[in-house]
RNA sequence: GCGCGGUUAGCUCAGUUGGUAGAGCAACUCGUUUACACCGAGAAGGCCGGGGGUUCAAGUCCCUCACCGCGCACCA
């Protein structure tokens, strides 16, 4: 039997079998000199680079064939172990893998097989949100296409519809997570839509409407005119524009004018009031008087109110209480009139015949032209102002009067602030936990309510809406355990340990998961808050698709594997810094796999092609070596590693893997051992390369196992081996 | 307006409690018989954003300014 492999190139390196021996001969293209290595017992997959593609889905389909990712299997053999879980951040069904999704799952994964490995029965549960108006607007687009609209199809038909969807496109980025190597147990994945987690949203209205903390009212709220529903006020994205700031007098009813500063002249047909603050001086003694409202003609009063800004403006502010979030709770505090003259369509409604019917902008114009022709428009400026817009549709949002459903926070955020404040929660980074603060401190009542069709229906009588989609993701580290049922799952793995996310939704999913897990469970949902870097572009901006500022993970795992992904993303997520992104470190991560093979070459073709894998107790190393040496080393990096998993400063963890495996390890130890040929230091060198596997293990799954496979009799995987415990004995 | 980051080698970033500035990539010089050229050995590269202060000693602590980025609020 003969095989002959001739690699060219780089490696200018050629192989044969004969007889069951390998020879792994380098052919020294300059002076001809052909050397010649004796490979004898080494498996032969060494006598090619590593190759990752060969490898991945292999090992996953072996790890998920091996039942390894549920709890149930991670180590069959030890009874009351300690739990761990893990309930992902359920990505959208719309979404496709981003360099974000990467990091984030990357995280988890690292947490998950560490935890598996030290013993803990083990969960890191998947699922996917239904994202209501993103994924509503993705179907519209999509139907947009063959000529339709959802109002053509009609409700059902269209719902019918995103549920096609849905089976179609929404398990792609589940898919996609497997090939990073997400040890999720699938068999477990949940959907904010099931029909099981529609009983827990259900349960979680009723409980909050027996305690009175639900109520419907007419307010002002934040409308996006285009999806043709209500926003919370985190659903609102600020994008600052120039625009014009007009001076208005409004004529004083005893004679005189008092000059208004405003961005939106048109709104002044919905004054009913103007105010000042009281401290003011230069208006002190036209408190209680009363202006007559131009164009409407309506008099309205003026009042004080001490949220009024003496330095912006004029200090005279014109007061629209159907159309400004501020305007309506200074209306509240003086009982005016709320006077709604926008409708959901961003028309002028209730005014007169003029003006009804008419968009806001070409009000805007008639507005301003009527006022100079009274002599009533002082002066132009041109300001920079922040618009709202739909952070789903980029669509303008209007302020208008609507009767909604809300939840009063007060409580709730009240309850949320005690367990981060006592750290009964912990973010890391720490700064997070006071971000959170910030935001629950200061809360307005949440507009749960949305116009739109796609969604957890609100159950009462009569309504038509859904509920925000945030509503049922707070819900998501109990309900996907099986609450309100006390499921097995539930009982076990909650409290889950920790979390992992993106910092944009810390006050839209973070803090909302603690009080409703506080509320619901009367537990904290999870102990650890991790809020990992953002990846941004080698420029420092935003990864976007639409920008076509973004990289696709999967195009790095064709190109670099998917352990080098790993490594690299990890090792440049230093303390939750942004990243910006370098391709060079992905780069860098497979440089990295290669040399852990060629190390993994060297060592099993020293120990006979395989390498021990027991307590550093058993070796029998001589004092003051080398090899006591290096063994304490390791030994160092350990635990250095652990401490570090343990602050959740995961680029830590991996300079210190990079640096002992190639520095110490490779260009030191594996040197002296050439010229060192000791039954000691070969046993020392396999001690450390199964230790090092072992290690590695949770950074980069796939070529870990790989090697262990190769160099173990052993059938068991390298996902259930137990973390390496060994003391040295100083 | 309030708050939070960042500013260290050409690039991307480390730098623990103050004690002679580090890595990867790029560039430079050597090196191919014996794991790996996706490698090894070596050298080079820095007023640690500016200014002030504390200290025997400051990249590190304090003050201040500048620039970049982000969040929250305002957005009348």
């Amino acid at each position: 039997m003969r095989q002959i492999n001739i690699i060219f190139g780089h490696q200018k390196q050629m192989s044969f079998k004969n007889k069951n021996v390998f020879y792994n001969f380098h052919l020294h293209l300059k002076n001809f000199v052909i050397s010649c290595t004796n490979m004898d017992g080494i498996n032969e997959k060494f006598l090619k680079p590593y190759d990752p593609k060969d490898v991945e889905s292999r090992i996953y389909s072996k790890w998920e064939k091996g039942g390894f990712f549920k709890p149930e299997k991670n180590l069959a053999e030890q009874d009351n172990r300690p739990t761990f879980c893990i309930t992902i951040a359920p990505p959208n069904i719309t979404g496709n893998l981003h360099m974000g999704h990467a990091l984030e799952n990357t995280t988890s994964d690292i947490l998950t097989r560490w935890h598996r490995m030290r013993g803990f029965e083990t969960l890191w549960l998947p699922g996917t949100d239904h994202a209501g108006i993103a994924t509503q607007n993705a179907v519209e687009k999509n139907l947009k296409k063959k000529g339709l609209t959802r109002h053509n199809l009609g409700k059902d038909k269209f719902l019918e519809e995103i549920w096609k969807w849905k089976d179609e496109y929404g398990n792609i980025i589940l898919d996609q997570l497997k090939k990073i190597g997400c040890s999720l147990d699938w068999s477990r994945t949940r959907f904010t839509m099931d029909d099981d987690y529609q009983e827990a949203v259900k349960t979680a209205f009723l409980h909050y409407q027996e305690k009175g903390l639900i109520y419907q009212g007419e307010r002002v709220i934040n409308w996006c005119i285009k999806d043709q529903t209500a926003l919370s006020d985190l659903e609102i994205e600020y994008t600052e524009e120039e625009t014009s700031m007009w001076f208005i007098k409004y004529p004083l009813k005893g004679g005189g004018f008092i000059v208004v500063a405003t961005t939106r002249p048109e709104t002044m047909l919905g004054d009913t009031a103007v105010a000042v603050n009281p401290e003011d001086v230069r208006y002190k003694k036209l408190i209680g008087q009363e202006v007559v409202l131009p164009i409407t003609e309506r008099n309205i009063s003026i009042i004080a109110d001490d949220k009024v800004d003496k330095d912006f403006g004029t200090g005279a502010v014109k007061v629209t209480p159907a159309h400004s979030i501020i305007d309506s709770e200074i209306a509240e505090r003086h009982n005016l009139t709320f006077l709604k003259i926008i409708d959901e369509f961003g028309k002028i409604i209730g005014v007169n015949n003029e003006f009804n019917g008419s968009k806001i902008k070409e009000v805007r114009e008639k507005v301003l032209a009527k006022l100079t022709t009274a002599g009533l428009l002082v002066k132009e400026e041109k300001i920079a102002h922040n618009i709202g817009k739909c952070y789903r549709c980029g669509g303008i949002v209007e302020p208008i009067l609507s009767k909604q459903w809300f939840i009063k926070m007060a409580p709730l955020a009240e309850k949320a602030i005690s367990a981060i404040e006592t750290k009964e929660v912990i973010y890391y980074p720490e700064k997070w936990g006071r971000v959170a603060l910030d935001w629950l401190k200061n809360s307005r009542d949440w507009c749960i309510s949305r116009q739109i069709w796609w969604g957890h229906k609100i159950p009462v009588p009569d309504s038509n809406d859904v509920f925000d989609t945030w509503f049922s993701s707070a819900l998501w580290p109990f309900a996907a355990l099986g609450w309100p049922k006390k499921t097995a799952d539930f009982e076990k793995f909650y409290p889950t340990q920790t979390i992992t996310s993106a910092r944009d939704i810390i006050h839209i999913w973070i803090s909302r998961m603690i009080f409703s897990g506080l509320e619901f469970t009367k537990q904290k949902p999870f102990n650890k808050v991790i809020i990992h870097a953002t990846v941004l572009t080698k420029d420092g901006k935003r990864m976007s698709k639409s920008l076509g500022t973004g990289i696709d993970p999967l195009e790095l795992i064709e190109k670099y594997g998917a352990d080098a992904l790993r490594f690299g993303l990890i090792y440049q997520a230093m303390g939750g810094q942004d990243i910006r992104f370098s391709e060079d470190h992905i780069a860098m991560g497979k440089k990295f796999c290669n040399k852990l093979w060629n190390i993994s070459r060297f060592v099993l073709t020293k120990t006979g092609g395989k390498i021990r894998n027991n307590d550093i107790e058993n070796l029998n190393i001589s004092d003051n070596s080398q090899e006591k040496e290096i063994l304490s080393k390791l030994e160092k990096c350990r635990e250095n590693t652990e401490k570090s998993i343990e602050r959740s400063d995961f680029g830590e963890a991996a300079h210190l893997l990079y640096d002992f495996v190639w520095k110490d390890f490779a260009d030191k130890f594996i040197e002296y051992s050439k010229d060192n040929d000791s039954p000691e230091t070969k046993e020392t060198l396999a001690f450390c390369l199964a230790n090092i596997l072992k290690i590695l293990h949770p950074f980069i799954p796939f070529i870990t196992e790989e090697i262990w496979s190769l160099a173990q009799d052993d059938e068991r995987m390298l996902i259930v081996e137990g973390w390496p415990k060994g003391k040295i004995k100083k």
